[in-house]
DNA sequence: CTACTCGCCAAAGGCG
DNA sequence: CGCCTTTGGCGAGTAG
């Protein structure tokens, strides 16, 4: 009897059956449970079954198994359908291939409709099963996986429960399932992290993992088992080290150094370990060190059977165990943003080290070759030991989110940590949709629920946004920031936004409008999407977001509650989004249209609201109104009234000493009675910003956070006037490094690529291409304005002489004039009193 | 997902 | 026709 969490569900095509991975814990290995053969892959479609068994492409396909008949039911037409259903013997004859059933039906009878016929099988097997990849199950031999439910008490339960807005029995049960999902804890898996070097002599030139020419020199393993030491094979002779330099290295001092005169026997050394690992975790892995370990192994005549590194559609994946590759991971946008608060840009192990643990990469040797094999050695181990860290960091915390988002979207492991959040919605989305008989809609279907009816401000969107409200100029002391927690989650829930549900077909519901779009909503049912993000929401907010800061709960409790807080935010930050994003199977324009336009109805009828109760409202974005507290029952007092008047909560998040404001939406500055200084939008805190003017608008805000009445203000006014001053005659005269001079861009798509303009980073990252060094999409570029014909150089390129001293102090200033019109100091003044006040010296 | 700011680019428009 | 100013919009980064 196995018993483990369910890391990956996949099929096998040698054996022909789908497949799991279980994690056994007690013995810290990951072993394969092959699945129900019974179950196979299938599609769906319109054409009865008579009809199919007459076609001899459909009946006479190498992959044809059998047809059924089946009942679903059609949530867009709110019917139920009579539809057969085709088995296949593999998914391939369902879908991927020119020949698969999914097209030859297509082809052979053209007006015939298929339905989901694009679903993964691994994915298909577990809606079919009920399975929650992440949770404990317990294999049985006929092959069907048993959840191991978690025990939790009945008194914890009912209260998260007590915090629903919906309570009939289906949001319930749903509930005290996800609930369930929620309060198991993850496993510690132990982790390996693996980083090769190859020999190479032409510097900056990747060798070709295809190829895999060049021998493998060095690999690194660490494991987060911190009893083995950090481990690091090498191709060289023991005499080759420089045993000096090991003995003043902190990281190699501690490792286990092993040296290896043949490179087959190193690389056989390290498969070994591999195939016993039961998480494996690289930065790049998947795209380098994984294909290149494989190949290399092929070529120098290692059996297959001895290899464990298997090649996937489009990953790279362990034999038994399961590999996380943490350049997927970090590139995913909605951990990215919301995890870990968009801290680095460039997703390169340097910049998200340096982001997240504040460590940067060693610089690596010259040339990797056996010559420098100790330098090499302490580079790579280096890596493998950043890489561990960026894995483990803050308590596992990358683990436990991931456990979490493969529960809430019921994908594998492999999946979650490579595709993004619209993926894990979609199947989220399905899951839910298989699970109670309904027919997954195909795209086409879902955009024929209608169209957008409002103009965006923006030319190009498809549809009108949120509300920004425009400013009051200058700055206001007794400031309270108050807004709608989960906003569009929670209109979501309240108006039952789904693409089922709008503009569905009964036409006793078109009476139900959404304000200022034509759409209504179904009064019958409440739609699938609306059950899940409000039940979401509701924990959220009402359990697990205040649990993760009580400080009477026991610290490893309040690491989980974090990251089961962190992990509802990230479903739903997105849950609006993906309505709108054309990437989404289940894009559905007229939702993501509704959804705002009842945003912008809850902000503007709040507005009014505050307007009739006399409160002075400063600003407002989104969600948000920034009010001029006049007493504490001010706050309170209007909390109530939009609650009774609107019947959603617009709560009080921060209150500031004092904010200021200029005429630009979008960029303030707040100040909280404990110091703390918030800045928005402004250029001075924007990190393409050059560093002398950051630093010179950190400057600034430090005499801004000590300013406790107007007086205080005006002095500061002068101060910063100073700052400003101080920082343009360093720059006159030239006192100032390249670096702190740079513009820091990103590349944000292949230098030929930009076709219509040629934007100054574009213009320096050329000259450094023409130079012969590589210019990757994402890299990003460090540039300073010159003087030159050109008006730029990359800083490798540049020297302090051409430097636009003018084009520099137009940017001071106007990075400064952001904060200094809204204090009634305008560009002109700054200006010249800067100029005036400098001829003094 | 849309809204907004800023600097720059490149095309359009005005002028002699 | 060339020079100069104006202007639309691109691209990056950000708020929510």
């Amino acid at each position: 009897m196995v018993e483990g969490y369910l890391l990956s569900v996949y099929y096998d095509r040698e054996r022909e059956t789908a497949a799991a991975k279980l994690y056994i814990e007690e013995e810290n290995e990951v072993r394969i449970v092959y699945l129900s053969r019974e179950h196979r892959p299938y599609l769906l479609t319109n054409i009865p079954p008579e009809k199919l068994s007459k076609m001899p492409e459909v009946v006479g396909h190498k992959g044809f198994l059998r047809v059924e008949e089946v009942t679903k039911h059609d949530i867009l037409k709110d019917i139920d359908v009579t539809l057969t259903k085709v088995v296949a013997k593999d998914p391939l004859a369902i879908g991927g291939r020119a020949e698969s059933l999914r097209e030859v039906i297509k082809r052979v009878s053209p007006g015939a409709k298929v339905w989901e016929a694009d679903i993964k099988y691994r994915n298909c097997y577990i809606y079919d099963k009920l399975l929650i990849p992440g949770m404990r199950y317990r294999a049985a031999n006929s092959g069907e996986l048993e959840l191991i439910k978690p025990r939790i008490s009945e008194e914890k339960e009912r209260e998260i429960l007590s915090k629903l807005e919906d309570k009939d029995k289906e949001a319930l049960q749903v509930a005290k399932e996800i609930v369930m999902l929620l309060e198991e804890e993850a496993p510690s898996i132990e982790a390996l992290a693996l980083d090769i070097e190859v020999e190479t002599t032409q510097h900056n030139v990747i060798p070709d993992p295809k190829e895999a020419r060049q021998r493998v020199i060095s690999i690194g393993l660490a494991s987060s088992d911190s009893s083995k030491p950090p481990r690091i094979l090498l191709l060289a002779k023991s005499h080759d080290l420089d045993e000096e330099y090991i003995k003043q290295s902190s990281i190699l001092k501690n490792a286990e150094i092993v040296t290896y005169a043949d490179e087959k026997a190193l690389i056989m050394e390290a498969l070994k370990v591999l195939e016993k690992a039961p998480l494996l975790v690289t930065f790049n892995g998947t795209n380098f060190d994984l294909p290149y370990l494989r190949h290399r192994a092929q070529k120098l005549g290692i059996p297959d059977s001895d290899i464990p590194i298997v090649a996937k559609r489009d990953h790279y994946t362990l034999r038994k165990g399961v590999h996380i590759d943490l350049h997927k991971v970090f590139s995913n946008k909605s951990l990215k943003n919301y995890v870990y608060g968009g801290r680095y840009r460039e997703v390169s192990l340097d910049a998200v080290s340096q982001a997240i643990l504040g460590e940067r990469k060693r610089t690596p040797p010259k040339e990797f070759t056996t010559e420098s094999i100790t330098r090499i050695a302490e580079y790579c181990l280096y890596d493998t030991l950043l890489t561990l860290k960026l894995f483990t960091y803050r308590n596992n915390m990358l683990l436990k989110l991931l456990f979490l988002f493969m529960r809430i979207s019921k994908l594998s492991i492999e999946d979650v940590a490579s595709t993004g959040i619209s993926n894990w919605i979609k199947n989220m989305m399905y899951f839910e949709l298989r699970r109670r008989r309904y027919l997954i809609p195909t795209p086409e279907e879902v955009l024929n629920k209608g169209r957008t009816v409002t103009t965006a401000k923006i030319k190009g969107k498809k549809y009108l946004g949120a509300i920004v409200i425009k400013p009051k100029p200058g700055a206001f002391f007794n400031v309270a920031c108050l807004d709608f927690a989960s906003l569009y989650p929670s209109i979501i829930r309240k108006y039952r936004i789904s693409f089922e549900t709008i503009n569905c077909p009964h036409s006793a519901c078109k009476s139900n409008r959404i304000p200022e779009v034509n759409h209504w909503i179904c009064k019958k049912v409440r739609g699938i999407f609306p059950l899940i993000v409000g039940i979401l929401r509701d924990i959220r907010v009402g359990w697990y977001k205040s649990a993760s800061k009580d400080k009477r709960l026991p610290e490893d409790i309040r690491s989980w509650y974090e990251a089961v807080q962190q992990s509802l935010k990230v479903f739903l930050n997105a849950s609006y989004g993906v309505s709108g994003a054309e990437t989404y199977p289940l894009y559905c324009p007229p939702v993501a249209e509704s959804i705002a336009a009842l945003g912008r109805y809850a902000i503007q009828k709040s507005l009014e609201i505050a307007s009739a109760m006399g409160v002075e409202v400063l600003y407002g974005d989104t969600d948000s109104l920034f009010i001029k507290i006049r007493s504490e029952e001010d706050v309170e007092k209007l909390e109530k009234e939009i609650e009774s008047k609107l019947g959603m909560d617009l709560e009080l998040d921060k209150i500031y000493r004092y904010t200021v404001f200029s005429e630009r939406k979008k960029n303030y500055l707040g100040v909280s009675e404990d110091g703390t200084v918030d800045v928005k939008g402004m250029t001075g805190k924007k990190r393409n910003t050059p560093r002398f003017i950051r630093e010179a608008f950190q400057r600034a805000l430090e005499e801004l956070r000590n300013v406790k009445t107007p007086d205080d203000l005006e002095k500061a006014k002068l101060r910063i006037i100073e700052i400003v001053r101080e920082a343009r005659r360093k720059l006159v005269e030239k006192r100032l490094t390249l670096e702190e001079l740079a513009f820091e861009v990103m590349l944000s798509k292949p230098l030929d690529k930009y076709e219509k303009t040629t934007p100054q980073h574009v213009k320096a990252a050329k000259m450094l291409q023409e130079r012969g060094e590589v210019v990757a999409t994402g890299k990003i570029i460090a540039y300073v304005k010159t003087k030159t014909r050109e008006g730029v150089k990359p800083i490798e390129l540049a020297t302090i002489d051409e430097i636009d001293v003018e084009k520099y102090e137009e940017y001071l200033f106007s990075t400064f004039e952001q904060l200094l019109d809204a204090l009634g100091i305008d560009y002109e003044t700054l200006r010249t009193k800067t100029a005036t006040l400098d001829q003094f010296f």
